[in-house]
DNA sequence: ATATAAAATCTAAACGTTTACATTTTTAAT
DNA sequence: ATTAAAAATGTAAACGTTTAGATTTTATAT
């Protein structure tokens, strides 16, 4: 309706300079509790509140952390954007949101913005690890924090997920069960997750000397119709793998999807662990084995860090955590019938 | 680093004052050609960004919305709010998003914070639709829309989705095939979903003139638990139904994990259309059939609505948009074996 | 060349805070 | 009662924009 009331109308009502009215709402002392009482009385009975803008303006900070996910329709991002937030309300931050569809070119405009904005920092799983396209954060003294995905030509806190060592477990797991063909569905080799989590199924199979197989190997690209595909390309092989394993949630989804319409049987003539838990995985039946990253826990390290890297003056060094993913073993890999 | 260049810096270097630089900065024409290039090529120069902030405070407008949910968890709004920033981007509006954990009390506080950051718009689906606790907004003046859940206590523009015509399709469909002991597992009756999809059920029962059964309704809180505990006291009954109708997407997946558990074959001993899609619908054998909203779509509208009401002065009388759900028919309901 | 209108540019005041510093008031010590 | 020190309060200048309105420059008509 009318002008929202100031800090000056409050000084007038309670009959004190607007320096007295900001030490009260800012809690800082100094003043006579008769006074106080008079100042919260007129904010009271103005309904005033304090302007975030006007303070941020004078303050040179907002309180405010920029999100950049590269898909928010992936369900793997709004857990970790979850924890983000919650952690940060905690600290008095306030988070805004965006997702880039995989664009550099709109991560790069996003950024743009979020400067304009004036965050006070950045929490990103980039669309593309070489960086130089959000340099620009980076040039401004902005704090950022990488989310599952590094960033290769600047120094930043970074929060990963042991991916080499999830699929290694998940490998190894089939290799013990006796499976020798095993597939792999990978993710694209020039994304971290998608190299690593390839790296760590050659490792597996290297040190229990399974021969490593061109025809077991599929590209994807972490999308569900690539996981679809791939379930395809491997079920026309001549010999088909005896277990799958899925370097990610939603061509976990797609390859599943094709097997049941292949008709191909899951845990009984093929075994399966896919990369991140999916929704899915304890309701088909057999339930799916995975590996599982700790989203919730991801977002909120990565407020910590963030926090910190705002609020030390002093240069902390590059710090990188690396979460350990938790292999869950369901139903969905059995032992392999040929037995050795 | 240093200080970031202010509009000041680049009205020094091109050698003219701030309110010419302004005027470029924002398009206002009425600058001759020559001095346009020496600005711009200042900005260039001195890698300028605007501050939003500053902005913001003379403009009295920030071009944010909030968002308010009550379960980001919940696959519905990940798919709304996707709708919401991808519209309010497009309009060149961002969006600050929370979670309340359904709480009154955290959302009346966020409403505060949303005040204080001075957001020109609320999109909101509150945790209680009296909606006293956020009159505060209403007060303010700031534009605000409820998505899926209504507010009784003040008039804001609305959109919904028609609740008690998608449980009537759903049940309909049920009935037409034969079905007689239809249950419904309910949401909360205090919340507009909860009491329309619950009338949607009675009014196709009296429609086809089948006798309404008390035994035939569970009350549930649309959370998962509730509905697995609903189809375990459905499968006690003495005599069970042959068809379940189940509120909400979270109560309908702890449904089918009941139904699995307990071995009630789906489908054949008995049909189920649940409220919502879910990700699992097309995984489980038969697919689950469901009333689906236009998520998107919701949060795309609300978007719409709230610009309008953000930027059109003259008053705008109270909308309501009111979005028909599709019946998709999968294969978990079949012909009643008790055919008439 | 002059007068006038139009276009471009500038000046300065806001916007609502915070904060260093100055001033006044209170308290405590004599 | 006087004075010094401490506490409370006030003054005024930022912060980086936008924007009326004033002023200067340029173009146009005579």
């Amino acid at each position: 309706m009318e002008c929202k009331p100031t800090i000056e109308d409050v000084a007038r009502l309670a009959k004190v300079s607007i320096a007295t009215v900001s030490r009260v709402i800012n809690n800082q002392g100094g003043v006579r509790k008769a006074t106080e009482e008079r100042i919260v009385n007129a904010i009271n009975e103005l309904g005033y509140i304090r302007s975030a803008v006007a303070r941020s303006m004078k303050r040179k900070e907002t309180h405010t952390i920029g999100i950049i996910v590269p898909d928010i329709k992936n369900p793997f991002f709004p857990l970790v954007v979850s924890g983000i937030e919650q952690k940060a309300r905690e600290k008095g931050y306030y988070t805004i949101l965006s997702s880039t569809n995989e664009s550099p070119m709109v991560e790069e405009e996003i950024v743009k913005i979020f400067i304009e904005r004036g965050v006070d920092g950045v929490i990103i799983t980039t669309a593309n690890e070489a960086g130089d396209h959000i340099k620009l954060l980076h040039d401004q003294g902005i704090p950022i924090v990488a989310v599952d995905r590094a960033i290769k030509n600047f120094e930043v806190d970074t929060v990963l997920v042991d991916n080499v060592n999830g699929s290694y477990q998940a490998v190894q797991h089939l290799i013990l069960q006796g499976h020798k063909k095993i597939a792999i569905i990978c993710g694209p080799q020039n994304t971290t997750p998608g190299h690593e989590r390839f790296l760590g199924y050659k490792k597996a199979l290297e040190e229990y000397n399974i021969p490593f197989d061109e025809s077991m190997v599929i590209q994807g690209d972490f999308m569900e119709g690539s996981g679809y595909h791939a379930a395809q390309e491997l079920f026309d092989l001549e010999t088909r793998p005896t277990a799958i394993f899925s370097s990610n949630n939603l061509m976990t989804i797609g390859c599943v999807k094709a097997l049941i319409d292949l008709d191909w049987k899951l845990g009984e003539e093929v075994s399966f662990i896919g990369f991140d838990d999916v929704e899915i995985a304890t309701f088909i039946k057999p339930k799916l084995s995975v590996v599982s990253r700790p989203m919730n826990t991801l977002g909120e390290i990565a407020v910590q860090l963030l926090y910190e890297r705002m609020n030390v003056k002093e240069n902390l060094p590059k710090r990188q955590y690396l979460l350990s993913p938790e292999l869950k073993i369901r139903e969905s890999c059995q032992l392999s019938k040929k037995k050795i």
